[in-house]
RNA sequence: GUGGGUAUAGCUCAGUUGGUUAGAGCACUAGAUUGUGGUUCUAGGGGUCGUCGGUUCGAGCCCGAUUAUCCACCCCA
């Protein structure tokens, strides 16, 4: 057989025992956090029926969509006036039913439809798990990467909304970030401006475009605005809304005044307002919400789902895109035919997040201990006196392992030193005759001869 | 999908106007040290210079194509 170079599929990564427990570190920190909230776990199949996916991310997402081809005699079911002419688009639903989650909002929203009977609302839940998107890698994106998302499905409450702030809040600063910003916005606002503008429908155009303030200035909106169908007239009434700055109290009420005639514009700072109110409660004595809680008109995230708040948290310390993001959806299960049911969620970016707490260095030091105690392996009789320590050890909790094999002792030190075990049992001829064992503490040198019952009583 | 950069040892990279046998650091293996790691010293293994073609007496270097990869845009976490 022909030997293949081995390679990594584009976009994908091995994770490496140490990455492993850095990657968890950020894993069970969001965890216990959502756990803290009341969030309860459920995992989710990694491929989906096709159309459970297609028509949830506009068109752009679509073609993100990973398919899987069709087992066996794929091409069989496919007219034949497709193949001829090489019509990729068409031929799809021909020879591809299943395909790889996108997000996990879709997947719950379909759990949520096939378990509504079984579920009591409202119903809080986190997933972490892989997406997969056929996306052109580049730095902090991948073709596959987790998601750590939390959901509330079933309850109308601006009281979650404000809880999220604070998931974002805690997880992020357990994590040890310092200076991010959880960015806010309301879709209804972004419609109010749109109907006052008198352009109700060109909302999608007019938020994609505003979106791209803080990289393209105001000079390049305008263009996009006027390319995508808005008049100079217009561009003179929205530049003092996008211009906005100062305290999120002092943009609300200068939003109040220009959206004055629009009610949906209305209940949308209405919204903000009742949030902002509840995350001052949750944070009494804190700085949480003038340091880190941002109304940002400009806030547009692409998924056309979203009909109330939209949240989306970037880090100020390393260049890098969003970390996290959500928002509320009225409508989303309807999709799947259950109407009236409206969720609201967040979702953090693992992937990012472990490249910006890589970029700045707050990963602890212990998230790389895993083994506390190795024994030497001198030869046949050695291994079989120390057999019993092992058990021992093990029975009490300790990590411990035995070298394999009879090997030179600088060697099984170098492999203690390279896997970080802070102690070593050394087992020869002299602690055999004594009835006794050889503790060495690695980070000091130290030594000490010890009998089994002593050994286990300090390592444990 | 659009545009740009890069490709030399396991990794990070040098390599002169094109000129003998292509280098360094790190990593690895062994020895200095027969039961003591990290530091140090010594030695060693490891390369079809991404691939194919062209120019040339001669190509790691110049030209073309191709593949891979990175970055930016689009979009997104």
């Amino acid at each position: 057989m022909a030997v293949i170079k081995p390679s990594l599929a584009k976009g994908t990564r091995d994770f490496s025992p140490a990455e492993m427990e850095k990657r968890n570190h950020i894993f069970n920190t969001v965890k216990s956090v959502f756990v803290k909230y009341g969030y309860r776990e459920i995992q989710t199949p990694s491929f989906e029926n096709l159309q459970t996916l297609t028509g949830k991310y506009g068109d752009e997402g679509d073609k993100l969509i990973f398919k899987i081809l069709n087992s066996g005699d794929y091409l069989a079911k496919a007219p034949a006036e497709l193949l001829e002419a090489r019509a990729s688009g068409p031929l799809i639903p021909y020879i591809t039913e299943r395909a790889l989650r996108y997000d996990l909002t879709v997947p719950f929203a379909r759990y949520v439809v096939m378990h509504q009977h079984e579920l009591t609302l409202p119903f809080k839940r986190f997933q972490i798990q892989p997406v997969w998107r056929a996306d052109r890698p580049q730095r902090g994106r991948y073709r596959e990467f987790y998601q750590c998302d939390v959901d509330v499905v079933g309850s109308d409450s601006l009281l979650n909304e404000a809880e999220f702030v604070l998931i974002y809040h805690e997880a992020l600063t357990k994590l040890g970030l310092r200076d991010f910003s959880i960015k806010l916005n309301n879709r209804k606002l972004l419609a109010g401006i749109a109907e006052i503008l008198g352009k109700p429908e060109l909302i999608v155009d007019m938020t994609v475009a505003i979106d791209k303030l803080d990289k393209i200035g105001l000079e390049g909106v305008n263009n996009e605005l006027l390319a995508r169908g808005f008049t100079t007239q217009d561009l003179q009434q929205l530049a003092p809304i996008i211009k906005l700055e100062g305290p999120n109290a002092a943009k609300i009420e200068q939003l109040k005044q220009v959206l004055q005639p629009s009610a949906i514009g209305l209940a949308g700072i209405g919204e903000l307002e009742t949030v902002l109110g509840y995350v001052e409660k949750l944070s009494a004595g804190t700085d949480l919400l003038n340091r880190f809680v941002e109304v940002d008109i400009t806030l547009a995230r692409g998924l056309n789902y979203y009909t109330g708040c939209i949240f989306e948290v970037k880090t100020n310390e390393v260049a890098m895109g969003s970390i996290g993001g959500g928002g509320r959806y009225d409508d989303l299960t309807g999709m799947f035919g259950l109407k009236g049911i409206t969720g609201v969620g967040i979702s953090f970016g693992a992937d990012r997040i472990y490249d910006v707490l890589e970029e700045l260095g707050l990963f602890p030091q212990s998230t790389a201990q895993s083994t506390q105690v190795l024994i030497t392996n001198f030869d046949k009789l050695a291994e079989l006196y120390a057999l019993p320590l092992l058990q021992k050890l093990r029975a009490a909790g300790v990590a411990t392992e035995l070298y394999p094999a009879a090997a030179k002792l600088k060697k099984q030190l170098a492999y203690a030193d390279n896997k970080s075990i802070p102690y070593v049992v050394l087992v020869g001829e002299e602690e055999i005759a004594a009835s006794q064992f050889s503790l060495k503490d690695m980070r000091t040198g130290e030594q000490w001869k010890l009998n089994e019952a002593e050994l286990c009583a300090r390592l444990s």
